[in-house]
DNA sequence: TTGTCATTACGAAAATAGTCGTATATTCGA
DNA sequence: TCGAATATACGACTATTTTCGTAATGACAA
């Protein structure tokens, strides 16, 4: 039903969509406080990049107040999917095994024991088709 | 010794790579052919994409003959890690284990047998720390 | 030799992303 | 009421990335 095109976020824009998402709701001021701990720009630039975001699709606002209250329009998990999937294709030749050894075996992150139960049920699963 | 500055590939580039770093050596024309299955470009875009690659470091090349022959000065595994470690901080809170199991879980694409044991031998490699 | 074809070099246009200045409007306290 | 603070709207400027036209050059076959 919903003519939803995926719309790929730039990185500024998957900056602004990891807050939101992190929020729920949030204002321009807010998600341009928490950026700016990381990041140095003007307050006008966020609001411009979520107003863009707003056109787009990938945010919705609530402008019934002065202040607009902005939300994600687009799924977390499916947006972190779509880009594992380009980046699979692009840098792993189509494998998520290559991705995914590379970065199990990455040994700066380290997974605790609840994470590595939890992979292994997934590779459980997996094993069981 | 060598001031390496990594230089970050964009998508294109990226493709690029991807094809040298499967054929080891490649002219241009190859690498265009090649990018020409997915994708729908000039020649001389190709050619311009690989000679900024050469300005920036992203390849060498043997231009002693005519038809320059390229290959790829980045090191695979490195850049592969390099972006990931990237999407991991900016998509997944810093926690590989979250991409691990977006990755393992994403239906379309499916792991072979074989790269289900690759996985769980890391895995169990893990697990006896 | 001459014409055709493939190649590189180069510049610049087109597309995309990010930045910010400024105008205007609203709120609110003194 | 007035003015400071804060909000949105909007356009323009910058930078980066991608695209391609065109020229110059070399290779080669007829």
């Amino acid at each position: 039903m919903a003519n939803t095109k995926y719309v790929k976020p730039t990185e500024s824009e998957l900056e602004i969509l990891q807050i939101l998402w992190t929020k729920g709701l949030a204002t321009v001021r807010e998600v341009h406080e928490e950026l700016a701990k990381t990041k140095d720009a003007g307050y006008t630039t966020t609001l411009k990049l979520m107003q863009i975001m707003h056109e787009k699709g990938l945010v919705k606002r609530d402008d019934s107040m002065r202040t607009h209250v902005y939300q994600a329009a687009v799924n977390k998990e499916k947006t972190q999917k779509h880009l594992l999937t380009k980046m699979i294709d692009s840098l792993f030749g189509g494998s998520p095994t290559q991705l995914v050894i590379q970065a199990l075996g990455s040994g700066d992150h380290k997974a605790s024991r609840e994470e590595l139960e939890e992979i292994q049920a997934i590779l459980n699963e997996l094993k069981n088709r």
